[in-house]
DNA sequence: AAACAGGCCTAAA
DNA sequence: TTTAGGCCTGTT
């Protein structure tokens, strides 16, 4: 190992729950071990745990703002919160998410991964990504034996479907290939896309072949950020369907909407609705 | 063992 | 414009 990893303290505890923002779903390459998680993003590796009411990361010096922003703490979520309890129900799922943060994922390891997601738990898409990066990724220099970068839409753009048989994914792998492609060729430019409204970069993303409303909004919201993006997956219908009024619109949630669907999205996994 | 899992595509009405 | 059927794979 020849960088140099050192720790630092990232935000108070109070801030943000790593367990919660790690496994409410939105990112699937983060593990715990020995009460530390450890994962990547792109080619990037960090640890965070909890000493006392600090969380830690430890990482690389000049990597500590891309996890700063990819940890979005410069969004104030005390104020983001306001207006989501809408109801009992919502109020419920807002103090159960309290400490969830919604990341700011790269754009193409959001896209490619949530390819991945559909008709899928979140196991397997986990041991999917993994090797996916694997075979196609490059070995990250840090303390975890086995540790691959996410591969570049680049890279992927150079596979056959055939070359994907490894990752096990299925009928996914065209996708995933025609979302490389999009990317690496130019047909779609996730930074412009990002930049726009979210029915323009909607509609940018819908293009590509394996990318429907669902998928679009997962990369809206945690690869672009928007945060008014509202994924609606079966565990999020069958909340509408049972727990909220029959003319709820979600646009009613305001600029935070996606917030609140994950708060809703983790208390009915981890609650049973 | 049949059904289902954080959907999407295509064909047909 | 909406709806039905099929799809890779792994797990229960």
């Amino acid at each position: 190992m020849s960088k140099i990893y050192k720790s630092f303290e990232l935000c108070s505890k109070f801030d943000m729950d790593i367990e919660k923002t790690f496994e409410c779903g939105q990112c699937f390459r983060w593990n715990m071990r020995d009460g530390v998680y450890y994962g990547a993003s792109m080619d990037k590796f960090a640890k965070l745990w909890y000493e006392d009411e600090t969380v830690m990361i430890s990482c690389v010096a000049e990597d500590f703002s891309y996890w700063h922003n990819y940890f979005d703490l410069d969004t104030d979520y005390e104020m983001a919160r306001k207006g989501l309890s809408i109801n009992d129900y919502m109020t419920d799922c807002v103090e159960t998410g309290a400490g969830i943060r919604i990341l700011r994922q790269d754009k193409w390891e959001a896209l490619a991964s949530f390819i991945i997601s559909q008709r899928n738990n979140i196991p397997r898409i986990k041991g999917i990504v993994e090797k996916l990066c694997e075979n196609f990724g490059d070995i990250i220099d840090c303390e975890v034996d086995g540790m691959y970068s996410f591969p570049t839409a680049e890279r992927l753009a150079l596979c056959e479907v055939g070359d994907l048989v490894v990752i096990r994914s299925g009928y996914r792998a065209e996708y995933v290939l025609s979302g490389a492609k999009a990317v690496a060729f130019g047909d779609i430019d996730l930074e412009k896309s990002a930049e726009k409204s979210g029915e323009e970069a909607m509609a940018d993303l819908l293009k590509i072949k394996g990318v429907g409303v669902k998928v679009a909004n997962c990369v809206l919201l945690f690869g672009f950020h928007h945060m008014d993006a509202f994924p609606v997956d079966v565990w999020i219908k069958r909340v509408l369907d049972e727990k909220m009024p029959d003319d709820f619109n979600y646009a009613d949630l305001g600029k935070f909407a996606g917030l609140a669907q994950q708060y809703m999205f983790y208390h009915a996994r981890n609650l049973g609705m």
